[in-house]
DNA sequence: GTCTATAGCGGGATAGAC
DNA sequence: GTCTATCCCGCTATAGAC
């Protein structure tokens, strides 16, 4: 997790010093939290002072709402973009699980903050940031509830397996190594797991 | 987690002062975390003068290292305990999955600490600590190693399967509700989950 | 061991010149 | 937008009386 890219969808990004502002973030987040972090230490990183930092956000939370803002919407639009063309739930289960991991993985740095630092925000932060990750629990759900309608799965507490599958992959930022690790591997034992867990045949 | 009892093992914690410290700072860290957590909460919930504190600990930090100290040491000996008497991969895999699983729900607020805030610590105060969580590691590499040649497992990455399975039982309290969820119950449930994610046979 | 009091520092945030 | 300078507060930790 240390020395990662700072990598942040580049669609969403904002340019210039707005957007160095949350690079430097992103990384200063995932080391040392949010609590952890100065915006002095935000702002050296991003090459400019402290003051100016307030010229783009309003408050030191206001940077890390950002962030998460930015994490679990690009897991969603993952999710969503994956599910096109899926009907089964065993086709719906693995494309979840590969998107996801594929996520996770492309965005270390990002879906450590979206998910370690999330309780920092205030209630009122929160909520609209919690709506795209409760949507994705949502689809989860669903693909396991198809899954067993179809006789495909064989699950015995849905809400546990859920939770396993949702904790498997947000482990990954933990001990993944962008130079050595094979995205689309990982993916692959994933899935795999994945069906194991849920009483599936392999891939 | 949130007005969970600070319940911490009670043959290793302190009489006293110095145990309601630790009691509060129990609970103060696991809802903020460390850094969001000031030594003047900490000395409000043990009903103590903030300058107290510091007649039992050197500093800050030395409050999270007694914690992650008793944590890591509590699921080593509740691992080790559990794996008394057994003797094939499959006995170990199924003990080591219903001690930690039963560890972390026995302490919920222990294990939130141990795990979350463990990087926090400075190097050198974390090193002895490490040494029981890469024991409680090394076991379960062992149990699957030894399944896998008795031919009772099958498992395609035993890196990947190892890290799930340790990362399983850390989400438990972090919704794990101690008045409804039955702990017996949901060691039941994860024994079923690991032989499922090594490829043996259900329980 | 526990308190009152305070040192000393770094935190988030702002004022105002350019 | 960016800077210098600074406010003000809360933080960790200490000094010293009891």
């Amino acid at each position: 997790m240390r020395a990662f890219p700072p990598d942040l969808p580049e669609d969403v990004v904002p340019e210039g010093t707005k957007g160095r502002i949350l690079r430097a973030a992103l990384v200063a987040f995932a080391e040392r939290g949010f609590h952890g972090t100065s915006i002095r230490t935000i702002a050296d990183v991003a090459g400019i002072n402290s003051a100016t930092l307030y010229s783009h956000f309003a408050a030191k939370e206001q940077i890390l709402e950002a962030l998460v803002t930015i994490g679990v919407r690009e897991l969603l639009a993952r999710l969503e973009e994956a599910l096109v063309g899926t009907s089964t739930g065993l086709e719906r289960l693995d494309a979840i699980m590969r998107a996801t991991v594929l996520g996770h993985a492309r965005y270390p740095l990002l879906s450590v903050v979206s998910n370690s630092e999330f309780h920092v925000l205030s209630d009122e932060i929160a909520a609209p940031a919690l709506v795209p990750v409760a949507e994705g629990a949502r689809l989860l759900r669903a693909a396991l509830a198809q899954g067993t309608a179809e006789g495909s799965f064989n699950i015995s507490d849905p809400t546990i397996t859920a939770r396993t599958l949702e904790g498997m992959a947000q482990r990954i930022p933990h001990w993944i190594n962008p130079g050595t690790d094979d995205p689309n591997h990982l993916a692959d034992e994933y899935v795999l797991l994945a069906r194991r867990l849920v009483g599936a045949p392999a891939p």
